[in-house]
DNA sequence: TTGTAGGCGTTATCAT
DNA sequence: ATGATAACGCCTACAA
């Protein structure tokens, strides 16, 4: 079914069907509905591919997700989820892309084969090839997470460092004087993760501004890892009495090791972090965390990226969210030593 | 960058360019050479749009999920990874399309936009008017979840009737005779959702059979909901001494309730069920479960999609995952009455 | 108010 | 071994 037929059996050209259709020159009202009818009656759509080959724009996103190996965190899928729920709004279509870099088949046909009209990237990198490859292209994209050149490009992201260094504080404040940072995996921070190495960053910030101890942990994402982190804390280190995390994957994991450590939260030790609310309120007791706004930061995504597509050449804007902590039950003062 | 212009440099036509491209019909090897050297330099890809609209075919999957109000499980996450990764393999893009009717607009843009070769349905109820408009329009398609007449159309889909059973038979044979199936919610059972009717036509079934009492429960898919459910059983039936469950979403619910009420599990309360393996492992002590294949089952719909899209007319496959209940440590004897 | 015709970038048929 | 050309379905400038 093509607007061919669809003219041939209304009885007018071609042109005026699209026109009918589009409203972009005025068609009588007999003709449209006479047209409509048709339509209606052998239930014509545009052809996608058509449209896009001639405009010139596919009204499609495009959305790079981390492969999956571990799997996403909630974070992560709550990001999907508002994006997806922000393009269905602006009746834009996402493909997805699970991409770590530039050179997987799947950016490389959505990207070099001009499949969508912009891109939201994922997890980037302080350097991050796929960044340079859609400047290189000249696609509209915005990123999740800044790389090390951040004014020019459109991103938005969360503040980990003044967050890590806001639960530090909090904690100091409470009396913990040893504390432990339980950051993302070893391999993230290695291939250049900017949350990972920014939230090391307030981390190591505040505890020496405040002349107290701190201690950073690698850490999977995944309950098992947390586990075996908190345990290996509470070994190296057993003055330890509160910890930051801003692995939420691994905060059931942290939660057990205490538990089975027999460490009452927070009678004998503090928690406090960054996480996505689904995991603060999950922990028990529920946890003192800046719950990061996945929600507000799809749609922001989605927004930046649909001006971006209009006007390819205005400054790129970004924003940088710093989500309040909310105080739970998981923080209270440092335990008296016996 | 187009074709025209690659053959214009490689001082050949352009068809002679598709030809080195695809591989079709030979091309002197010099020739050839020299169009990917042009091609190299310049980063030329085809358009997806012309090639979709001169081939007839996308090269992409629709996947059609639930729009997110509440959270998608677990398992259904772990479903959408999967098609990823073997849509991923087959080099095939995946279009997402968040929608629970044939109205909705996302899902109208896809399917009559004819913007995929063929779609993926998730969460499809007995009577799913998406089908319907799939089988109108002559899209291939798979179906996760089966609607009441499976025969005629391609699907995968988990037994959950007779994991119900199994899970309910197995704890009458360790003596528990007051049980509660903690379902889906009042409103997925109510929209003609499979899964939930067969898990409660299974309990049923067993306990008629085997002469125990049995109350069904219905929950919504989240930690609170679990939680205030169990809270209800307990209050209502008190004698109830083991519960099935089909709900992954409330499991940290149900614990907690259990913790709060004093009952360990599994001295004093036993629970079994159906979840993704993630879920079980989360439970305290871990969760006799049946541990849905999620990933098998993606991978297998993307199978059976791509068959279809070759072989629209061949008979429709179909397959019934029945996963081995995973004997963990949430089930035990009875209680003795005291 | 409506029709005609060209072109978006590809692939493939028919020539050479 | 290669080239010219028609078609895929749509949109829109130009003409009437």
């Amino acid at each position: 079914m093509n607007i061919g037929e669809i003219a041939r059996r209304s009885g007018v050209s071609r042109s005026t069907v699209s026109y009918a259709l589009s409203g972009k020159r005025s068609v009588s009202e007999a003709t449209r509905q006479r047209i409509q009818s048709v339509i209606d009656e052998l239930g014509y759509r545009p052809n996608a591919a058509a449209r896009a080959l001639k405009e010139g724009r596919t009204r499609t996103l495009g959305l790079v997700v981390p492969p999956v190996r571990d799997r996403l965190t909630f974070m992560q899928l709550d990001f999907v989820a508002s994006v997806m729920a922000a393009a269905d709004r602006a009746d834009l279509d996402v493909l997805l892309s699970p991409a770590a870099d530039d050179h997987d088949r799947s950016f490389e046909r959505i990207v070099g084969g001009r499949r969508v009209d912009g891109v939201i990237l994922m997890e980037v990198r302080l350097k991050d090839p796929r960044v340079e490859r859609l400047r290189d292209m000249g696609l509209p994209f915005v990123t999740i997470g800044r790389t090390t050149r951040p004014q020019d490009t459109c991103w938005v992201d969360v503040d980990y460092a003044s967050l890590a260094e806001r639960c530090t504080n909090h904690l100091v404040d409470l009396g913990h004087r040893h504390l432990a940072l339980v950051n993302r995996s070893a391999e993230l921070v290695a291939s250049g993760y900017g949350p990972a190495h920014r939230a090391r960053e307030g981390f190591n910030e505040a505890v020496a501004r405040r002349g107290v101890e701190g201690f950073e942990f690698c850490c999977a994402d995944n309950a098992a890892a947390g586990e075996s982190c908190v345990q290996e804390i509470l070994r190296t280190h057993p003055e330890v009495t509160a910890a930051v995390t801003v692995n939420e994957a691994a905060l059931p994991g942290v939660q057990r090791a205490l538990d089975r450590a027999g460490l009452e939260i927070p009678a004998r030790f503090s928690v406090a972090g960054v996480a996505a609310r689904y995991w603060a309120e999950q922990f028990h007791p529920e946890l003192t965390a800046a719950d990061v706004p996945a929600a507000d930061m799809g749609a922001a995504a989605v927004e930046f990226l649909i001006g971006r597509i209009a006007e390819p050449d205005s400054p790129p804007p970004h924003h940088l969210f710093t989500p309040p902590i909310s105080l739970r039950n998981s923080t209270g003062p440092a335990p008296t030593p016996r």
